[in-house]
DNA sequence: ATAAATGCAAAAAATTTGCAGCCGT
DNA sequence: ACGGCTGCAAATTTTTTGCATTTAT
C-alpha cells in the first residue's frame, strides 16, 4: 500500500464509518488517491495510481460501487467508454473535456443549482429529479493551435 | 433486413452521400431503426432491434462510430456501462432517466444554449466549447409509488 | 464472533481487429 | 474497377463472480 495521508485517512475513517461501510484498507487507498488527485479516474487509473501493492482490480470494482451507493463517490461520464469517479465531498462543478487530448478542467455553472427543478417541470413522467450530469467537451488551448 | 421506411430511407441515402459514407444496408438499417424508436439505444439494443437478419454487431460497432463522426448520430450518456447513440438531426434535448426503471425522457432546458458560453468563460486553458451532455436522473412515477 | 471485505482465478460481457469476399459508386 | 463495407472468427479489454481466507467491528 502507498503512503497515505495521516490527516486524510482519520477523516475518511470516521466518514466511512458513519455510513454503513468497515473503513477497510481498499477503501481507504482508493480516498486517498482521490484526495491527493482531484480529477476524476477511471478504474484502470486508479488501479495504476494504486500500484502493484495496492487494492486487487475487483476490490476497486466492488469499492467504487460501495462509495459510489454510499454517497462518498460520484461517478462521472466523461464521454469515454469506461466511467470513471470522483469524490463526492467537492463542491458542486461541472467538466469540461478537451477532445483533443482529454485535459479535464472543473468549471462552475451558476444557473446549475436550478436545472433540476427545470428538468422536473419539463418532464409530467417523473415525480423528482435528484441530480444531474453536465459535462462539456472542447478544445484546450494547447490543442487549438495545431 | 427488417422492413424499412422508404421515405426515411431516401432521405438518409442522400445524407449519407454528402457526407463522405456510402449508403449501405447497414448503415441505413441503423438510421431507420433510430428514425422509429426515438430514444436512445445501446449497440446491444440496436442489434435486439435489428435481428438476426441484420447488421453484424461489429458492423454497429463500426457503423455507430462513423456516423457519429460524421455528425449524424450523437453519443449520450445514460450512467450506463455502455454508451448509446442517438438521431442527431433531433432537436437539442436532454434526457431523464429514472433511477429505478432506467425509464428516458426528453427534456428541453431554455438556459442549455447559453450554458457552453460560461463553461468557456469559466476555463481559462480552453480556447473553444463545442457541444455539452446534460442528463438528469430521478425518480418516474411509477417508481416513486413503491 | 460475525459479517463484510479481500485476493486470486475463472467466467462473462463488451469492444476491437484481421481478413477474405461483397457491394456501392 | 476501386475502395470502402461486411460477416465471421479470434483476440482484447472491461467487468463480474465464486470461493477460501482475512479483517474490521
Amino acid at each position: 500500500m502507498k503512503e497515505t495521508c495521516l490527516v486524510h485517512t482519520k477523516v475518511f475513517q470516521s466518514a466511512l464509518r458513519g455510513k454503513k461501510l468497515k473503513a477497510t484498507p481498499g477503501r481507504l487507498a482508493i480516498l486517498d488517491i482521490f484526495a491527493h488527485c482531484n480529477k476524476p479516474l477511471s478504474i484502470k487509473e486508479l488501479k495504476k495510481m494504486a500500484g502493484s501493492a495496492g487494492p486487487d482490480i475487483a476490490t476497486l470494482y466492488r469499492n467504487a460501487e460501495s462509495l459510489t451507493a454510499e454517497g462518498m463517490l460520484v461517478k462521472v461520464n466523461l464521454g469515454e467508454k469506461n466511467s470513471a469517479y470522483e469524490l463526492a465531498s467537492r463542491k458542486h462543478h461541472h467538466h469540461l473535456i478537451c477532445k483533443t487530448c482529454g485535459q479535464v478542467a472543473d468549471v462552475t455553472i451558476s444557473a446549475s443549482p436550478g436545472l433540476n427543478q427545470q428538468a422536473l417541470k419539463a418532464a409530467k413522467d417523473f415525480a423528482a429529479v435528484s441530480g444531474h450530469s453536465l459535462e462539456f467537451f472542447g478544445f484546450c488551448k494547447k490543442c487549438v493551435k495545431k
